[in-house]
DNA sequence: TTGTTTCACGAAATAAATTCGAGGGATTGG
DNA sequence: CCAATCCCTCGAATTTATTTCGTGAAACAA
């Protein structure tokens, strides 16, 4: 099930906007609708596609400032790496996290709403946990998604 | 333009799946489907709901390794960073970009092929770089995003 | 009270998604 | 070389959803 170039198009078109009707999606890739239709319930169906998420602005949602935190944990077995893991992805400041090889074990990006949030979830959510042994937070003044996932299969 | 209970609940269905028909998601909040047409619309005219985005498996795309790399440039200027800025969003392989503050200026979220990807991306496009003063690159294991952007408005 | 605003509803009109049968190439095997 | 098969496409018909619009109820202000 190798991707030719119609289903590229398309992968990319809905990265950048997944509202696309599939009769515009059709007409941009020069297909009929329903083998349009086709091609993206086979992309869904293979796991390619995964699923669409909309965009909202933090700023509405009262989130004043982020900030990646850096941690680093005491020991590094493997139950320590999961526990940490799950406790992070529970906690709704958690935009996403990133198990790393390197001088720190995670960076997790979260979303605040002010300086004030941040220090009360660094010292109540990271430095107190058992497994972790240090964090270093990092404001973040701007960010910014690329547009799609790189196709090296082209 | 405060957001009521049911705009909240409209803004988290449509995070974690943007996919959902006007009919269900007017289903799942409680209202006639008219009436949640007019709620979704205003949000995005208000610049609530900023667009929708597919997400596709890496892997399929033939991405097999992905890194962050933490950049520190050699002054902070505004011109270096803008500088820096538009060249990284500018590159296929960044998924996206921190602009930072801390001990490092940026980091940078990659998808290569490979390691030998990899290293070419960070000589090529990184060091080499007149603003550029060092670089630090983390593998990542593994890497999750959490459902919905916190809402401190409710 | 009275006027005004806001919001939800449902029916009708419009438009889209989805299904299905059939035809055109290309590749395979005889 | 021919025939059979497969894969992908198309377009019309059907089903389903989106969108528009007029109406009316509740909340609020004067």
């Amino acid at each position: 099930m190798p991707l030719d170039r119609i289903d590229c198009d398309l992968l990319s078109l809905l990265q950048k906007d997944a509202r696309l009707s599939n009769k515009e999606l059709a007409a941009a890739v020069g297909l009929a609708p329903s083998s349009c239709l086709a091609r993206v319930q086979r992309l869904r169906s293979e796991g390619v596609l995964r699923g669409a998420h909309a965009e909202v602005d933090p700023q509405a949602l009262g989130v004043g400032l982020q900030a990646l935190i850096a941690v680093q944990l005491r020991q590094h077995s493997r139950a320590q790496v999961k526990a940490f893991w799950k406790h992070a992805l529970g906690l709704p400041e958690v935009l996403s996290v990133f198990h790393v090889a390197g001088t720190h074990d995670f960076q997790v990006h979260v979303a605040v709403r002010d300086a004030h949030h941040l220090r009360d979830l660094a010292l109540d959510a990271f430095t107190t946990r058992p497994e972790v042994a240090h964090i270093q937070t990092s404001l973040i003044f701007e960010w910014a998604k690329g547009q799609v996932m790189p196709n090296y299969r082209a």
